[in-house]
DNA sequence: TTGCGACTGCTGCCATGGTAGTGTGCCAAT
DNA sequence: ATTGGCACACTACCATGGCAGCAGTCGCAA
């Protein structure tokens, strides 16, 4: 028999009353998606994530048309719901396309980026070394999002954002598996302070360099786990 | 009263029993948007549209869903549904954003497009200029599209085109107001082909040069608009 | 005349039940 | 031993009904 979830190993669903449960279905299962707490190729089930969270079939089932619209799960009509492979040819892509957004928004913000801006962007360094130094590698990613998230809304391109985020839903699940790697965190955590830096002064064209070099440095060590962690991906 | 489609005038949905319904109300509601058949601002009601499609209220509900993730709806919980404004600071947003997408696209299609895909560019180039002529202007907008579709597919970026059709919703209902101007059809064929020859010849840097161009004197058709047509826009 | 509160008619939200489609495994026929 | 077909279990799909939240109105009281 596959559960679905492992009992009570999963953050349980707290429900707020005030927004409707569809959402809050949606977020949590996303979650617990790119946490991989929920695995690639995990059979999903309306009716058993229904029972398991106390709900009923409904909101589970619009959470799943929005994961799929997003390529988080494969719905086979009449026949289940599968959390989605990570292809390796959706992760190339989701890279290739968020490096050009990311490019844009980041000479957009060196140009554009006004003193409040800044001071959030710094905020969100301080949090991240913090994190950094605790090891508490949850709360880094959510801060590494957290910054990128920043810099496209210091342009006012919260569209934009939206797009990257559905984007890096492919990217996530393998980032996951990276970030408690030795060294990396203060690599990337530096590579975050060059690139404000160049935003600070205003020098777009350094900080589409730094970015430039934060993008590649993943995408190098996302090619090694492609490399050491086969039975990970498909294709 | 403000019905929410004037009885017959609309292209009726005629069922296929082998797709789940949601998709094609989905699309078919889509359609009805961009195509400016269903009007900015104007009220939708998942009892009013499942009774005149002859359906439940759920697949058009869940149709609503989707539709709201892409921005073409505002859903306000327990209130109603309303087709979304044409936000100008969206449509700028989608338009910056589709630029970057586009020159990158246009860029790799340059250096590595495969004699196949050079003559599936051809041939569409043919039929824009057949509908064209007929000045078939809702069959040149398919064309069009299908153009810089194939283009995303060209350098095997499919999911790149789903992001670019999601943000050109925003630019769809504007575009479909500019087609029928005089003119604009004859410049926007000729920009296709200048833009086919760059590709053809390899030269990523002319390719993307002409595609600047192609996007700009759009962008600038779509301010004229902007201007003039007022009452069209939101903020 | 004006302020305010109950009422009424909407809306989308969620629960639930029936149905058609799909795969699996058993059993019989060869 | 192999294969054909059929029954069954399971899925997501769609229909429907009850409900809570919001707005606009109408009447009553100050």
């Amino acid at each position: 028999m596959n559960t679905l979830v492992e009992n009570g190993d999963l953050p349980v669903l707290t429900l707020d009353k005030n927004t409707p449960v569809t959402a809050q279905v949606y977020s949590h299962i996303r979650q617990l998606i790119l946490r991989l707490h929920l695995k690639p190729g995990e059979a999903l089930s309306e009716q058993e994530l229904s029972v398991k969270l106390g709900l009923s079939r409904t909101p589970v089932r619009e959470a799943f048309i929005r994961l799929a619209d997003e390529g988080l799960v494969d719905v086979y009509p009449q026949r289940g719901t599968l959390v989605a492979p990570i292809r390796i040819a959706e992760v190339k892509e989701a890279h290739f396309i968020r490096r050009v957004l990311e490019f844009a928004i980041v000479r957009s913000a060196a140009e554009n980026a006004g003193r409040r801006h800044l001071a959030l962007l710094e905020e969100n360094l301080r949090l991240q070394a913090k994190a950094q130094r605790r090891k508490d590698y949850e709360s880094l990613m959510d801060h590494d999002e957290a910054f990128h998230r920043l810099l496209s809304e210091s342009v006012a391109l919260p569209r934009a954002w939206r797009v990257i985020q559905s984007l890096m839903g492919q990217l996530d699940r393998v980032r996951y598996r990276i970030l408690p790697k030795p060294g990396h965190g203060d690599l990337v955590r530096q590579q975050h302070v060059a690139i404000f830096r160049a935003i600070q002064a205003g020098d777009a064209d350094r900080a589409e360099h730094e970015m430039r070099e934060h993008l590649d440095q993943i995408w190098a060590t996302i090619e090694q786990l492609m490399r050491d962690d086969r039975e990970f991906f498909t294709d």
